[in-house]
DNA sequence: TTGAGTTAAAGTCCATTTGACTATAAGATT
DNA sequence: AATCTTATAGTCAAATGGACTTTAACTCAA
């Protein structure tokens, strides 16, 4: 153990950020990705934007300590949570060589549109355009162009979709988070074929009614089947 | 600083281990996946076979840290070398709540198969069958097995193959490597057919004389193509 | 009350992909 | 020369996916 305390000052320090997602909706009136971040009160990068994060305690769970820097920035609890990387270059601070090392561990999620409505958001936090980004503090440019590549790729092969919806929704709402997911619209019919054949989404045999067209039906995922594709790595690890 | 000294007693230390995989042939003949483990010469799990690694140092990329591992145990340089994931459970190591929190960054790796007959072995030092591995230290058997997953996933859309092969091979290799790493036999014709349309393999428009049949052609990969699939993180992070 | 507008939902057409299989080519071996 | 073996080319049919058409079922305005 004296060792170990003596060697420690010369070790790299470990800290996790987490990169939040949601949909909300533009003044155009579609959805686009959001994402907080949270102003930076010292150096290096002192007054720049920054993913919201900080140093892993010493019994905190990875997951854990994401979960919990999502929840202090934004008060929500994440409805999808995965590791992303962690990023380790000797030159992601500018200090690092000098004063010390971190390396980051970072996490992605996503918040169900509905609750991000009542998300915190002050001097400190903001909310960014996923794609009007500033530019941020560290590498934290990259890991977000890289969190927007993971979450794209998998929205096709996973239910990643379900975390941006609530419990029942329309086929034209799942769609329409594709749509602002991908950037790019998407055929309703060929959409539809494509969710049913799939399987992962069944109808409740309700229908939402109110709109001035045809009441669409209502679905919901189903829960039976998990498409989180971490392979053996279960839900959490 | 001082106060960096005082609280690095109580962080998680950080430590990078890597998964070598290679092929060799079988008693049967056909190749198969294998990889190195040491043996451990201390608690916890003393004498139990794990993955390489060790502490990550104070002013050492992660990349080159698993590289060094690789080259230590087996005296072979990487043809691929891949981040896996970060491994921090707090019930990963029996003594980890006590003594010591260890989060391990797993990095993956390839090397050739010709390379690899010149491997080091020894005592502490031992090739493995990936698929008949005993049971590990830590949570060693999970690392694998997710490295295994993550190999065959990426092999069907990337050119990791390449990462056994010498620079010019047959097709009838290529489906080699495909049906060891896959676990299943592939059709020659439709494998062919697969390899000509995607077209990250070239003709070299050399044959291999002195089979017992008609002579294959040569191929090569096309190195214009990068199939790496870390989308925005380039070859190394 | 009727017709126009809107989206839901089902279906058609066709080009591409993919698995299973057949046929021919070109060497070595007997 | 016949046979064996793998290389390489091609065929056929089922499955997939993009583009598009048609019909259904509601609201709203005239």
């Amino acid at each position: 153990m004296s060792a170990k305390a003596a060697t420690a000052i010369e070790a790299p320090s470990l800290a996790v950020s987490t990169v939040i997602f949601t949909l909300r909706p533009s003044e155009e009136g579609q959805l686009k990705l959001a994402l907080p971040l949270v102003k930076r009160i010292r150096a290096p990068f002192d007054g720049q934007w920054a993913l919201p994060g900080g140093p892993l305690k010493i019994n905190e769970d990875l997951a854990d300590a994401a979960a919990s820097k999502l929840k202090q920035t934004t008060g929500l609890e994440p409805r999808y949570l995965e590791q992303l990387y962690a990023f380790g270059n000797l030159d992601r601070s500018p200090l690092s060589k000098l004063e010390e090392r971190v390396v980051s561990i970072v996490y992605w999620a996503l918040v169900g549109t509905v609750e991000a409505e009542k998300a915190i958001e002050s001097e400190n936090v903001h909310w960014f355009w996923a794609d009007e980004l500033p530019k941020l503090a560290f590498d934290h440019n990259l890991i977000v162009q890289y969190a927007l590549w993971r979450l794209r790729n998998k929205l096709e092969y996973s239910r990643l979709a379900h975390g941006f919806l609530p419990e029942t929704f329309t086929l034209a709402q799942l769609r329409e988070v594709y749509e602002a997911v991908l950037n790019k619209p998407l055929d309703p019919a060929n959409f539809r074929r494509m969710v049913e054949s799939n399987g992962a989404v069944v109808a409740t045999g309700e229908y939402l009614a109110g709109t001035r067209h045809r009441p669409p039906q209502l679905y919901r995922y189903d829960s039976s089947i998990d498409l989180t594709d971490l392979g053996p790595l279960g839900e959490k690890q």
